[in-house]
Formats: C-alpha cells, structure tokens, sequence
RNA sequence: GGGCCUGUAGCUCAGUUGGUUAGAGCGCACGCCUGAUAAGCGUGAGGUCACAAGUUCGAUUCUUGUCAGGCCCA
C-alpha cells in the first residue's frame, strides 16, 4: 500500500456520466450551502469588480439568445471572484413601456387611446403592473438552470417607487445644468439653455390610435402606394403672370403651405410659354420658374420643348426672399405673422419635382425651416387626421380621403394654379397594426441636449473597451458623431411619470426629484402627502396641481419616460441612488461597472442611453474624471443565436429551440461551452450537433481522464494529503506541468481581455495534450507494481493537473468542475474550499515551467506524427516491433530529443533512432536524360550522351540533385539537363511533413517476428478478459494451443505475458485442429482464460 | 439610399502586426488502440483565402472598387 491506512477514498466515478443529472446535483449543492452568497461574504472589503444586467423585459420568454448572454455574463464574474475580488451581482427587470402596454391592450381588447381613456386610466395602469412579471418565473428557471449566479432575490425593477426617484433625480440635474451658450436654443418652448427642455418635434403619428410610433415600428408598416402627384403654381408677388411651380404628392399638405424652398446651388430657369399646352392647363404667355436640370422631364407637361422658351436663368440664391401670393383666401397670415416667401437650403435637390419644394409642418426639413425663419405654424389637418380649417365643404374630412384630394386638385386648376398632375408610386408609412396611414406630424415632448455633449460622449467612448473593437468607431462612434438630441417622452400610460410640473403658457416650470420633494408642495397644498410606496404613476399623479409662491398653477406635462432611458439610469436606480437610505455609499462601489454585456442592437439602445446618463451626470457634477464619464468600462455585444440550418429562429419557421429541454439532454455545461467557443459578436449556430461535438470534444475526455485517476487512486490507495516519498519527475511530467501553467497564463490573459474563444480554445488544447498525450504515455506508470515512487509521482501530478484544470475551467463549466473539486480536492487537502467557486485562481509558477522541453516535445510529436504515417503506407501495424527509425536531422535538432528517445521508441514501438544528415541518405536518386535541353546540343548523338547519363552513379546523381554541375567525358551537365528520379530502398518506407523527413526500416528479423506475435497474442488475451467483463485486477490462468513457433516466442517472453495479463501460469499445449481458433498474425491459436480466486489487490 | 460587419477545405469556423508548407472540428477514405474512453485515437485526400485593380522584392493579410449575405439606420 502506497497510501496511509485511514484515507478516505474517492467516490467512484459513474462512466459514462450522467450531466444533466450531475447538474442537479451540484445546483441542489449550491443552494444548500449557499456558495452564491458565500462568495460574495468571502470577499468582504477586499475591491469590488462590477458588474450591471441589463434589465431584461419579463412579458416574454426568455430564449436562447438570452442564455448566451446569461452564460457570458457569469464567466467574467466567477473568474474575479476567483481572482479575490467581491462581485455583486444584482438582477433587473425592465417593467415599463410599450411592449407591457400592447400585451395590456390585446389582453384586453383596447385598441387606441379612447380605448383606454373609456376602459379607465387606473384600471388599464393596474392591470399593466400586474402583469409584469408574467414570466420572470420561466426566466428565473433558465438563468438557475443554466448556473449562473445571480441575485435573483434583491432584484431592482424600473417600475418601483425607488427607481422612478432616480429617474426624477437625473432629470433634475438635467433641468439644473445648463448648455454652453453656444448649444443654447432660445427657440425651443421651455428649457432652451439647458440639458432637459421643452420642444416640437415631427415624429409618425397614427392619427386613429393617437400615438406615436417609433422607428422600427414605422419601419414594418411601410407600403407602396400609387397616389396623384400635384404641380402647384404658387404666384410670385409683384411680377406679372409669373408662377413657382411646386411638386407635392400629399394634396391636403398645400392647405397649411406657409412657404417654397430652393435649392441655393442650383440653377433655375423662367420660361414662357408660347401656346397653350397639351394638358390644358397652361396658357401661352404664363411664365414659370423650375430647375434648369428639371426641364427635360417636365416637357411633356409643357407641350414640348418647343413650346417654350427661356427668358433668363436665375441662381437659386436669388430667389430667396421672393414673395408669393397664397394659394387660398383661408391662408392670408395676420400681421404678426411670417411666411409665403422662398427660402434657401441644401437639402432641396433637383432629382425629382422641379425644384422647388413646398412647406408644410409635416416633416422634418419642413419643420426645421419653418422653425428656423419663425414662420407661422398653422395646422390645418389636427392630430386626428381632420381638416381644421379651408374650404367649408372640406372642413371635417380626413386627410387621406381620396376625393378630398380631388376636390383639391379641380379647385386648384379651376383658379389656374395647377401645372400637371401625374400617377406616382412610392412607399408611405402605415400603422403596421391599424392599417391607419400615418401622419409626420409637430408633437411637443421633452428631450435631453444630446448634441451639447457630443464630444464629451465621443471622449467617453474612446476609452471603453468594446468587444469588438470596431464598435468603437464604427456602429457606435458614428451614432455619436450624428447624435440628435434624446426624446426621453412618450405620450403613453404605462411609465415613470415626467416628473415636471408647468403653468399653462410655459413660463414657469418646476421639476421634482423625490417624492420628499413632491410632498413639499403636496402638503403646502394641504393634500395629503406621499408615502414612500404610494402610487406614483398615472393617472393619480396626474391629479396633483402645484402651485407658485405667487399661486401661478402648474399642472403636470402629461408625459411617462421613454423606457430607454428608464433602463439608461440602471447605475443610479438600481439602488435608488440618491433618495433611498444606504444608496450613496452602494452607488460609490458599483460605478462604473467593469463590465457589461449585451447584443450588438443595444448600441442605439442601452448602450447608448447608459452613456448618454452617465456623461450627463457627469457634465453636471463637473467631473473631470475622464475614467468615471461612461458608466461601463468593458463591454461585450453578443449577436444573433441562429437554428443549426444558419437561420433565424422564428415560431412561424417552427425552429424555435426552447432551452430548458436543451439542457436537461446534453448538460447545462455543454450549451455553455457551445457559446464560447465561437466569437460571441458573430452569428452563432446553435443545435443538437454542435452540442454533443462539445460534449466530444471537452467534457467527455475531461471526464475519463477523471474516472482514470479515481480508478487507480483507489486502487492503489492514493492518498493526496499523504507524504509519499516520490521519484523525481519524468521529462512527460514536466512537460504536462509546463502545459498547464501555459493554459493558466493564457486563459488569464484572455479573460483580461475579454476575449473568450482563445481562452476556450486553449483548454481544449489543453485537455487534449493530457489525455492524448500524458495519460496516453503515462498510463503504464499507473498499474506497474514495482517503481511505487514514480507511480506517487505520476499519481501527483496527474491529480494537481486535474485540480488546477477544474479551478481554470471553473467559470466556464462550473458544474462539471464542481463535481470534479467536489470528489478530489474538498474533504482530501486540509484547508480545501467547500467549492470551487470559493476557490482561488490558480498562481502561475515560473520555476516549474521548462519552455526548451516543451519545445522539443512538440518535435518528438510530430516525429510520431510522420513515423504512424510511415507506418501506415508500409501496412506495419504499431504492435509489431521494426528495428529502426531514421530521421533527417540537423545536429541541433539531434540534441532536442535527447531523453526523449525512450518516449518516442516506445511510442512507435521501434529498437532504435537513428539520424541522418539529408534525404539523400535516405532515397537514392537515378538520373535519365533531360531530351529537349540535350537534342538542340548534341543532335545525333543525343543517344550515346543519354545512355552515359543513365549509367551515373547514385552519387553522380545526388550531386545533380543537389544543383551541382557535372562533368562526363569533358561534357557539362547542368541539373537542367537530366531528370531525375528518387527511389527509396525497398526496405525503406518514407514519410515527409513539412521539416520533418523519417524512414522505417521494416526488415523484420526473427527476434522481431517473435514479439510482434507476443505483443498481439497479449492483445487478445486482453480483448478476452474485457469480453469475459474481468475486473482490471482479476488474477487468471491461461491456457494455450499454438505452434512451434509461436509456444516458443511465448516460453521467451512468458514473464512479460503474465505482467500484462495478470496472468499467474501459462499452461503450453500442441495446436490440435478441432478447436475453435483464433488468429495471431498468420498463426492460429487456441487460446483458454480461467479466472483464479486470489487477493484482487496489485501488490 | 447611408453606416457597420461577414465572405478562408464539402459543412461550421480560427488565423494572418505583409514572408518557408494557411489551421481546427465535423463529414469523407483508410487504419489503429483498447487495463479511462467506439460518445476513443491516428493518418490521408480536400483550399486560385469571394472577384478585380493598386501599393510592395513579396498580398489571403494593406488600399480602392465590384459581387454576395447579414445587421442597424433612413
């Protein structure tokens, strides 16, 4: 016995292994020993690493992608920990905002905001906060079951009393911090010099539903649509018969027309018209103004390019000022009022039209412009899609009513004001759920000065580290670069309420930041003041009216926060920071957040609205913390997860792959490592294959190698704690131990970086170089009786291997390595952490790495690579002994094998190694004549030089061979002029890889014949006990019926026989031709095992 | 229409700060081991590195353009 008489020893490992049940297990464990928590207790005071979740929505499933991002999100936790650091980890849900809102609305029927106004505000907003967590249960199962640790208790959500304070806090300071002056916009309605103001803003309205929509919704309801394309002749003022002539397709726009744009680079033309044109509508005479560049297409309109000429040509600058009369009595302006003159500006093209663009408030140029030159905003169509005010038949009727647009079109070429009209079809954005077609359309909302922190952001971004770099300066910096500032409110129910109270002309505003300081008007009010968990929402908030020290009422805008920059705040509202008791001092050690991780959509999402609050924040507090800008540090965008075909998963395709059943059939550790050993950024397949290839390629290997050792320690008694005397290391230990410090510094570094596949990649390397190669060479080293301090060594190290690589492969299989810790380390080594989650990173040691014996292993190992390939092209199989290997070798390299040899003979099972200087010694060339280059130059006695040539020695020819020239009887031969052949020796089989050139020299002597058929008689014998389902320690007797030959090979090596087989007598007999034989090479052999009953122990 | 990404073996993907022979896994062919493992191991075949031009002694790599696919935005 090698091991101490009261060692405990290691359970016995079930092979194959049960993962999915093994995982239930280690949860159970988890939990029971609280390890989450303990983690996290264990690492009081020491530095914090920080981590933010982004708050996912709970109104639907989670799917796979989710738990990409879930496993992802716990490696880098789990290796800080490691590495000494305090993690918390604090989950989040995101429970505002339209997604909650239209499940609301389907549930229960409601289709627009009259809808919801008749069903009953409180009631609607109820039922929206009850319905929030609808299936945080699934997703708190996915996140368990996939083993991520996380802190699914002490959660935070966005619709709770303590966040939406931090909400109001943030826009508070936006309200107080006011823009340099030159951001400064004294045009905006309130707020025009600081972060948080008041303004317009043209966005899709749906005009039945009486919301906007946002762009991606915008983006599914776009529809081609033919429709009648106006050419309007706006008169100029003061100039005789002379017209502008616009190009509009939306007819009901030309009722609030307020002025014509241009172009102030282009050049236009006015014309007159000679006769009457083909249309009809224009009269010779009549003089119109377009783009020159538009002239061809608008001939036909014009009744031909003959039909006109042109009188002068006029730059479209100085058009500019032009005054021109309105197209209807309806649209005479006030005194005080502006517009109905031309205007310049670059966005006006000439590629279609004619040049000159109308302006109506519908759109976002046209709104600019108008905004710009103070014009007059008159609305003639309201938000419903009514028209408001012109002609008394129209009042009432809804804008896109096609006779409507008629009546338009006859009343204007009725008055001669229509130049042409044509079909045109283009694509017009409709409501993708009502139908309804939508309305660009001025609605007020609140917005933050993104553009007055442009550069700030840009500054902040240059120092996160974005995985992949390329967001950098890519999807995100080029978002940054064309930021406009941030509409953070919506006209909707289900949200943080704005929290800004204004009189009814705007000239007073006041913006709350607590519910502490709401009750301070609240009570002055003498109403009742707010409880810390009263409701806050709408429509109860919408109830308080404030008051001035003057008595100026103010009443709330009547606005919820857009949920982006809900989730954007995440640092701050996450503990309520700075309302809530505790908050600051938990705020100081989790901001900013070290890392974070979501998929590359969120860059226009939470990426953005987390930069955007945090250089807010920090404009405001005047930080000149560069480092402290952005709220993150360390980001990683993960893509899409795709079906095994490369294809979106969708319901609709039915490929949708739900990930618990996943799980609960490969491991939660197999779907893990799936996700890490692809570059997360990339779209990555997902499926059943891809899962058992993991399973194949990490976990499987990993778990015999496991099973080996447990199987022979127990065997042996081996006993880790135990002092055993050892043998020095061999070169392979030291070789494996150089390995593992290798795959410790690289998986570090990676992680560091936050690169994932390298360091996934080099544990599979490394689990390959253990099993296939240490073990694989090692595995005598564990069932010889004789040598018991090299069994200790190899016992030892093949134990601290398994060890370390479960530690290393903690954060990334935590179930599998937890088992393994669990069975080897805890309860073994004094002092040993309960789990390997307690555990501490593994500390590289320098003095036990051998960089030069890596190296030359590494050779040894390709030498074996071509010595099986050699061996293969010569049909020697590896059990029969050849006398020799030759190898091609420089003496350098002579050196590197050096106490290697053993290694690589007993690898390929050769006698000898033997090295030589090049491949000629190897080959022997032959030289022919090279006709072409000899026939020009010796003509008819071509042949008589080509039979000298084919009579060269080997020597002659290897001279040519290696580019020497060669003289024959006075003649010069060049290698030009022979070609030349090389032929191996029969005895010789060759084998070249890249540098790497061997030969096997398989001349088989009797001797080697003799082992050959021992070493295959073994191999049967062994085929027979696994057969017979022996223990690996069964004794047996062995009787044998063979030829003279072979019962002498036999009698020679009978002692190494009985060692291999565990064999205690070997009984001879002659062959006799009944019985049933085997075949031993070209002998056959009858062959007999008896299990004897003796002590089962080796020694 | 704009921006970003991707295009490398039959398939899925690495890699290349410009330099001998561009790698892995799967699949295929052939073989091997079996006292951990057939859910194992090895060997082999298989590539104009999407296409074109440019820079360079040298381009799969850098530049420009083209084509195809994806994502985001209009």
């Amino acid at each position: 016995m090698t091991g101490n008489s009261n060692r405990k020893p290691f359970s016995p490992v079930p092979n194959p292994p049960d993962f999915p049940r093994q995982d239930h297990e280690v949860l159970e464990f988890w939990e029971r020993e609280r390890i989450f928590e303990r983690s996290i207790e264990q690492r009081a005071g020491r530095d914090d690493y920080v981590f933010y979740d982004g708050p996912p929505g709970t109104n639907g499933p989670p799917h796979i992608g989710h738990l990409m991002q879930s496993a992802l999100k716990d490696v880098w936790p789990r290796f800080w920990t490691m590495r000494g650091k305090r993690v918390l980890r604090k989950a989040g849900w995101d429970t505002h905002g339209l997604p909650i809102e239209l499940t609301a609305d389907r549930d229960l029927d409601l289709h627009s905001k009259p809808d919801i106004e008749a069903y009953g505000v409180q009631r609607y907003i109820d039922y929206c906060r009850e319905t929030v967590f609808r299936f945080k249960g699934e997703w708190e199962q996915a996140i368990r079951r996939i083993g991520r640790f996380l802190d699914m208790e002490d959660f935070y959500a966005t619709y709770t009393n303590q966040y939406i304070q931090s909400d109001w806090w943030v826009l508070r300071q936006a309200w107080n911090t006011k823009v340099r002056p030159e951001f400064a916009d004294p045009t905006n309605l309130i707020g025009g010099d600081r972060f948080l103001y008041k303004d317009y803003r043209v966005s899709a309205w749906c005009p039945t539903q009486g919301t906007t929509l946002s762009n991606f919704e915008v983006a599914q309801g776009y529809r081609e649509i033919s429709e009648i394309a106006l050419y309007v002749k706006m008169p100029v003022a003061g100039m005789e018969n002379t017209s502008l002539v616009v190009w509009t397709t939306t007819a009901w726009t030309l009722l609030s027309n307020i002025a014509v744009a241009v172009g102030p680079e282009l050049t236009y033309v006015r014309l007159r018209v000679l006769s009457d044109s083909a249309n009809g509508l224009n009269r010779a005479g009549e003089r119109l103004i377009v783009a020159k560049s538009r002239l061809d297409a608008l001939d036909e309109f014009l009744g031909g390019a003959d039909n006109y000429e042109i009188e002068t040509t006029i730059g479209g600058r100085e058009l500019a000022g032009m005054n021109y009369r309105p197209l209807w009595e309806f649209q005479q302006l006030a005194e005080h009022e502006h517009g109905h003159f031309v205007i310049g500006d670059e966005y006006v093209t000439a590629e279609d039209g004619t040049g000159l663009v109308h302006l109506a408030p519908y759109g976002e140029d046209d709104y600019r412009l108008i905004k710009q030159q103070k014009l007059d905003i008159t609305l003639r169509v309201n938000e419903r899609g009514e028209v408001v005010e012109g002609e008394p038949e129209w009042v009432g009727r809804w804008f896109k009513d096609d006779e409507l647009e008629i009546e338009i079109l006859k009343n204007l070429a009725q008055r001669n004001l229509l130049f042409a009209k044509e079909k045109h079809t283009h694509t017009y954005p409709f409501n993708y759920k009502t139908e309804t077609p939508l309305i660009y359309f001025p609605r007020p909302g609140w917005f933050i000065r993104a553009t007055a922190m442009r550069e700030e952001m840009l500054e902040a971004n240059r120092r996160i580290n974005w995985i992949p770099d390329y967001i950098r300066g890519g999807r995100f910096g080029k978002w940054l670069e064309n930021v406009i500032d941030w509409n953070i409110t919506r006209e909707r129910y289900w949200g943080s309420p704005l929290p800004v109270w204004t009189s009814a002309d705007g000239g007073r505003a006041v913006v709350i930041e607590s519910i502490r300081d709401l009750n301070r008007y609240v009570v002055r009010e003498g109403e009742e003041p707010f409880t810390p968990d009263a409701d806050i929402h709408k429509p109860r908030i919408d109830r308080i009216v404030l008051h001035t020290e003057d008595g100026v009422e103010l009443r709330r805008e009547d606005f919820v926060l857009d949920s982006w920059f809900n989730a954007g705040i995440m640092p701050w509202g996450q503990c309520g920071y700075p309302d809530a008791p505790g908050s600051a001092e938990y705020f100081n050690s989790q901001y900013p957040a070290d890392f974070i991780c979501e998929g590359l959509d969120q860059t226009r999402g939470w990426f953005y609205s987390l930069l955007a609050a945090s250089t807010l924040l920090a404009i405001a507090r005047a930080d000149d913390d560069v480092g402290r800008w952005s709220s993150y540090r360390n980001v990683i965008c993960t893509n899409l997860v795709l079906s095994e075909e490369g294809e979106k998963m969708s319901k609709s395709r039915g490929n949708v792959v739900h990930p618990i059943p996943v799980m609960e059939k490969y491991g939660a550790d197999a779907v893990r490592w799936s996700f890490f050993r692809n570059n997360p950024w990339l779209p990555i397949r997902f499926g059943e294959e891809p899962l058992q290839e993991c399973l194949r390629q990490v976990h499987i290997p990993l778990w015999n190698a496991y099973a080996f050792f447990v199987t022979y320690a127990n065997v042996d008694g081996w006993d880790p704690a135990a002092r055993n005397e050892m043998a020095d290391p061999t070169p392979l230990d030291r070789w494996i131990v150089t390995c593992v410090n290798d795959l410790v510094a690289e998986v570090t570094r990676n992680l560091e970086q936050y690169d994932i596949m390298p360091a996934s990649g080099a544990i599979t390397d490394f689990i390959d170089r253990l099993t296939n190669w240490y073990i694989r060479r090692s595995r005598r080293r564990f069932w010889k009786s004789e040598q018991v301090e090299d069994k200790n060594r190899a016992y030892h190290t093949l134990y601290t291997m398994l060890a370390t690589l479960s530690r290393v492969l903690a954060p990334f299989a935590p179930f599998i390595t937890e088992t393994i810790h669990r069975n080897l380390v805890a309860g073994h080594l004094e002092g040993a952490a309960d789990s390997v989650h307690l555990d501490e990173w593994p500390e590289l040691d320098d003095r036990l790495r051998d960089d030069d014996l890596k190296a030359r292993m590494d050779y040894v190992r390709q030498i074996v690579s071509a010595g099986r390939a050699a061996r293969e092209k010569a049909r020697m199989k590896v059990r029969q002994p050849l006398p020799r290997i030759l190898v091609v070798a420089e003496e350098p390299q002579r050196e590197r094998m050096g106490e290697l040899t053993e290694l690589l003979l007993d690898e390929l099972n050769v006698r000898e190694l033997e090295f030589v200087d090049s491949e000629n010694d190897l080959v022997s060339f032959r030289a022919k004549a090279n006709f072409p280059q000899l026939g020009p130059r010796f003509g008819k006695a071509t042949p008589e030089w080509a039979a000298k040539i084919a009579a060269a020695d080997a020597e002659t020819a290897a001279a040519w061979a290696g580019g020497a020239t060669v003289t024959i009887d006075g003649e010069r031969f060049a290698p030009d002029d022979v070609v030349l052949s090389r032929e191996a020796p029969a005895h010789l089989v060759v084998h070249e890889d890249g540098e790497i050139m061997v030969a096997l020299d398989t001349r088989l002597d009797d001797s080697l014949r003799r082992e050959g058929y021992v070493r295959e008689l073994i191999n049967k014998i062994q085929n027979r006990r696994k057969q017979h389902r022996f223990e690996i320690t069964q004794r047996i007797e062995l009787s044998l019926a063979a030829d003279e030959e072979l019962r002498a090979a036999v009698e020679q090596y009978h002692a190494l026989i009985e060692r291999e087989v565990l064999a205690t007598r070997i009984e001879l007999e002659d062959v006799d031709g009944t019985d049933e034989l085997i075949q031993v090479n070209d002998k056959r052999v009858k062959l007999a095992l008896r299990p004897v009953a003796t002590d089962t122990s080796p020694e």
